[in-house]
DNA sequence: TATGAATGAGAGTTCATTCAT
DNA sequence: TATGAATGAACTCTCATTCAT
């Protein structure tokens, strides 16, 4: 039971040429990440993904399918890729950030524009389109990272839920540090050890900072 | 002696009439941030702006001059209300992000849709504009928030840099938990007055966490 | 002998499968008198006769083939059904019209579009079918409803021609007038009954104004 | 007090140039008339009319639009030039019919696709213009072309209101007849007086059937 | 026989921009 | 200064039709 809707419809139509799918799943969440839903170009995405327009509308039907579709398997994609393979028996909050990365960084070698799934959920002038995202938002599992951690080890008098904060937001910015070495890399080859390297120091400073 | 290059230009032809050049200004950082460049109607900022299309072109020359107008003049505005009106006297940084905040709540009374300026620098389909945008990043003052602030009330064994990595991301994870509130209210009566109790909690916390 | 031209050459293709003959048929009657040549939809069609656009491309040849496949079966089965089988041994026009109008119904059960098919003959954008249709109307049989009736019966001083004028378009007007009362009932069970009571009726009333 | 609503809005548009809105109009009625609200091509009507696509569509908003105008603008113009120029005080049908006949046409020479005109009425694939074309409908007069004509002069034993079926049908084909007469000559001078002589040819023979 | 894949042309529509006044 | 008129190019999407299997 997935907590994604209406999502097979469309990968019926595609299932028999995967290659094809991923094709227009990678160009599609490529544009729509990059200009957003009403900028997005299905001449582009038709043209990146290397078939006509026509037989691309002949597949996904219309603009806004596409967009839902993308979404939804993208979505699916984290949710068992992702949410299902974190490991919440690692009780230690810093420690199990550590996995969440690693997770992450072997998705983004697979779909590297998937960095940017969130964009998928800015608003669009199409009130239908902000409406099914609104919806599926509703659906959607809360991110468990902080569930049943281990709060003994932090040191006396901290606010437990500003902490929290503190942590998820110094984990956004390292994301977004990456991120950028990425772009600047021009998506060539990641050196993936240095970056959890860099993450492991930046782990260690803040168990310092937050562990008694 | 400005860093912003350029903007010189247009505001000639408007000087003259500082009312029209303000309604077309919020007009279009309204809509250049709402939609982003490519997506951006120059039909909807005349008409918000109140004048004909005609007569704004007369003015502006192009959606990319006025565009970069746009970017200079609320870059130029930032230097000056913003980077020009901090207090570097302050040497204790929780204290000093306290004063950029009360300034940035005080900028964006007058300019509400200023507070989406950085969506202006997102990537567009035209390379100009890229380029362009491209260069004045890099003309841009560094963020000294952190020069020479005091950094001997940190607790002994900490990494300092990485210290203000983490207090800068917080700052900014703060900064999106505003904006939220804000689009949630829908730009209605802003509780100025509960935001800074909120920013004085954590600044609170924050101290606690790494000072001594 | 037939009357109609050019409908041998398609028949063969699908003489063996009659069923399925008979289902691109009422498909593409229905999808023609509804929407029109121009604007019909082979997609529709090939839908409504359940079989892929491919393999009825494959039958049919073309759009316009198709079309005028459909134009001469139907136009035969009117041939056939209808012209071939009004009784003119009945000389009084009133009663032949009757007659006319018991076939007419009894066909409108079996193939219900049919009651449109002079639609089919409505001016297209392509001057191909036009041309095609116009030389079929002049190789049409004439409407031979008023040959060798009985005028003895007229009132003395009227001039028989323009009786027959005013004969026949009371028929027209009273055909419209039924199919209007079809329309509305939306092609519900119609009730054959009450529509010859009432044709009996306008006979009557016809008897009385131009019979002696 | 007109009983045509929200033809106003676009009229303002074009009510400085009452010759390029009497080019879109007549090409719209045209394009609308012969080929149905579906099929008809915007594309053809502003070529019609002698103006860019672009700047028609500057002028009616939609395809939709411009259709409701049309129909709008033409309902009201048969409602001023027929409806309400039609002599009620002549009691005697058949003369009654006669007027109505020289009205139209009257008109036809101006306005010749407006012989058309009822085709507008024909359902479409959009619901939008099939309810704003049922709503109009409820709204428009009733014609009263029947209402308080001398019966005295009918023969006794007649049912009046078959009566009126016939002469209305008896109407609708001789209208019909010379619609025919037009298209042969292909729009080219009619020849007025004779459609008159034999419009009261038919009258006289009308009499002749009806009156005692 | 049967079909999904594939496409160019054209649909309605919006765009930024220029011109005449 | 100010504007309505005007347009070509691009947009999303549908169409009839062909091709490979």
């Amino acid at each position: 039971m997935s907590f994604v809707k209406g999502a097979g419809t469309l990968t019926k139509l595609l299932e028999k040429a995967p290659q094809r799918r991923d094709a227009i799943l990678n160009a599609a969440l490529k544009e729509f990440t990059a200009q957003g839903y009403d900028n997005a170009s299905t001449n582009v995405i038709a043209k990146e993904a290397g078939l006509s327009k026509a037989l691309m509308f002949h597949y996904v039907g219309s603009k806004q399918k596409l967009f839902l579709f993308v979404y939804d398997y993208f979505s699916e994609l984290l949710y068992r890729e992702y949410f299902c393979k974190m490991d919440f028996s690692i009780k230690d909050i810093f420690d199990r950030f550590r996995t969440s990365y690693l997770l992450q960084i072997k998705l983004l070698k697979q779909y590297p524009y998937l960095i940017d799934f969130d964009k998928l959920s800015a608003k669009t002038k199409s009130a239908e389109i902000n409406k099914a995202i609104e919806e599926r938002a509703k659906n959607k599992p809360t991110y468990q990272i902080f569930d049943m951690i281990n709060i003994s080890k932090f040191r006396s008098g901290l606010d437990i839920e500003k902490c929290k904060q503190f942590i998820l937001w110094a984990n956004i910015g390292f994301t977004h540090q990456i991120l950028e070495g990425i772009r600047d890399s021009e998506m060539q080859a990641l050196n993936y050890e240095s970056i959890i390297t860099t993450l492991d120091d930046y782990i260690c400073e803040l168990k310092k900072l937050f562990y008694a």
